[in-house]
DNA sequence: AGGGCCGTCTCGCTCACCGGAACAGGCCCG
DNA sequence: CGGGCCTGTTCCGGTGAGCGAGACGGCCCT
């Protein structure tokens, strides 16, 4: 909303970089209009963006029209889709693809074993991001969605990545508040330690009811071809019927087989 | 290869624009970085890059680092990866989102109730392009991949494309030569127009070892919300175990089911 | 017919972008 | 050892690609 800090100064006074996080790049104003979708929008109009980006509209135009060439946009009337070809590219990007493409058919195995939700997850930056999920038919009002994001701290998947991934993360993650997502969340830092500890001990991580109520979690760590742990596997039921053995044992198994998988088709990296 | 038309010009004297389908504006520049990386390759040095794209070296580091600090290229070492937020920011292209949210855990149902590869692809341009893949561990030398490209013409899916979609597109595949891709690949225009009535007047599209010898596909399209023809959903199987009216059977039967589920979703468009 | 949206297009100024060239480090080979 | 040859990185002056205010025409409301 807020336009320019002062508008009574000259522009050119003010500093030049204009501490927003704007740019006067091609390339930052590409950026401000790609994430001008937000995950649940389907498609803007031409001053939609304009309004979102702050972005002048002739510029939104000019480059509109340049992206919708390359297909990362498309048209239908006036309304700006994202692209077919922004899918395309991003399922090329191998951190996700390699180890999608291992998993997978392991995932199915645990779906079909357990009938409930089984979640692959990586660590980006301070959350986990879903590369892959394999469920039913269940509805529940807000699920969870490939690429989606969730904290560390709540789920089980981060957990087991706050466990067996990189020492320093669990410091950044306590370095800020533990959001509280249901009434069980843990946002005390001493004791999302020790559950961390629990973890590193038992080789699995566990989360009740502190994403969302009524359902648990289990998380098994993949670890790479080098020893380094590179992503999370879980299964989610509703707290109910969940057997929590059976999904333990399940997720060591099949750990095993895909980490064998993995360093069988990938040379070293990652 | 050819770098320069004529080495011994003067470069300056040269055809400004440059004929070849290089562009001189910056989004052209970035594009062609982004596609430098082809389906296999994981990472590419800048060097390599440099090679590829024919952009100069300033330019490519230049604008790597921007693309590195908006997370679209990652960096280890001094080697360039697609990075995770082309995935995130691919995962949101509604026309495959919300198309494989629906049909997801339908496909699940074929997959437990078949046990075979299923697959959902739409059309783009004059190819298929799979949204989603479900299947299990077999090994097979060059599988399908989520968001590859096949031709129209000698898969299920796209025989169902082309039978239910938009009538203008037979005369713009059989304009082009069809590609031999098996021994029995159908090339001559004719016996695939037949195909393409056959499939129009039982509901479905079926290919036998067109594709890949010693399997066959069953196709069913998937209509929208208008009733237009949006998607196309496949069972693949080896031929000797083949049942291609069980497939049938349950094609139809789920077909039924995503294409309310769509409509209940989505309100109207697409 | 007026006001408010919308998308489109023009056009001269100017600053972001360009890319040749120089630089620093690693590796192999003579 | 030093001289190619390969990396990736940085500098810097010239310039044209990109910019955005503003004008324009179409559409839907009052």
């Amino acid at each position: 909303m807020p336009l320019i800090s002062s508008p009574l100064s000259d522009p050119t006074i003010a500093f030049p970089p204009e501490p927003d996080g704007a740019a006067n790049s091609v390339l930052g104003k590409v950026r401000l209009i790609l994430e001008a979708f937000g995950p649940d929008d389907e498609s803007l109009g031409l001053s939609e963006i304009v309004r979102r980006t702050g972005v002048a509209k002739a510029s939104v135009h000019r480059l509109a029209q340049e992206l919708l060439q390359w297909g990362l946009l498309e048209r239908r009337g006036s309304e700006y889709w994202l692209g077919m070809r922004l899918f395309e590219i991003g399922q090329r990007v191998p951190r996700q693809r390699i180890l999608r493409e291992a998993a997978r058919p392991f995932m199915e195995d645990l779906y079909q074993a357990t009938g409930e939700t089984i979640h692959l997850a990586v660590l980006d930056g301070l959350e986990v991001i879903y590369l892959e999920k394999v469920s039913g038919h269940g509805q529940v009002s807000r699920p969870s969605r490939v690429a989606g994001r969730m904290p560390l701290h709540c789920t089980a998947t981060g957990k087991a990545l706050l466990a067996f991934g990189p020492g320093a993360l669990f410091g950044d993650v306590v370095a800020e508040p533990l959001a509280r997502v249901t009434p069980r969340t843990i946002t005390v830092p001493k004791l999302l330690a020790q559950e961390i500890q629990q973890a590193r001990k038992v080789g699995y991580a566990i989360e009740q009811e502190q994403t969302r109520t009524g359902y648990l979690s289990v998380a098994i760590p993949l670890t790479g071809a080098t020893g380094t742990m590179v992503a999370a596997l879980s299964v989610t039921a509703p707290t109910f019927r969940a057997d929590v053995n059976k999904y333990v044992g399940l997720l060591t198994m099949v750990s095993r087989r895909i980490t064998k998988s993995i360093m069988a088709a990938d040379g070293g990296r990652s």
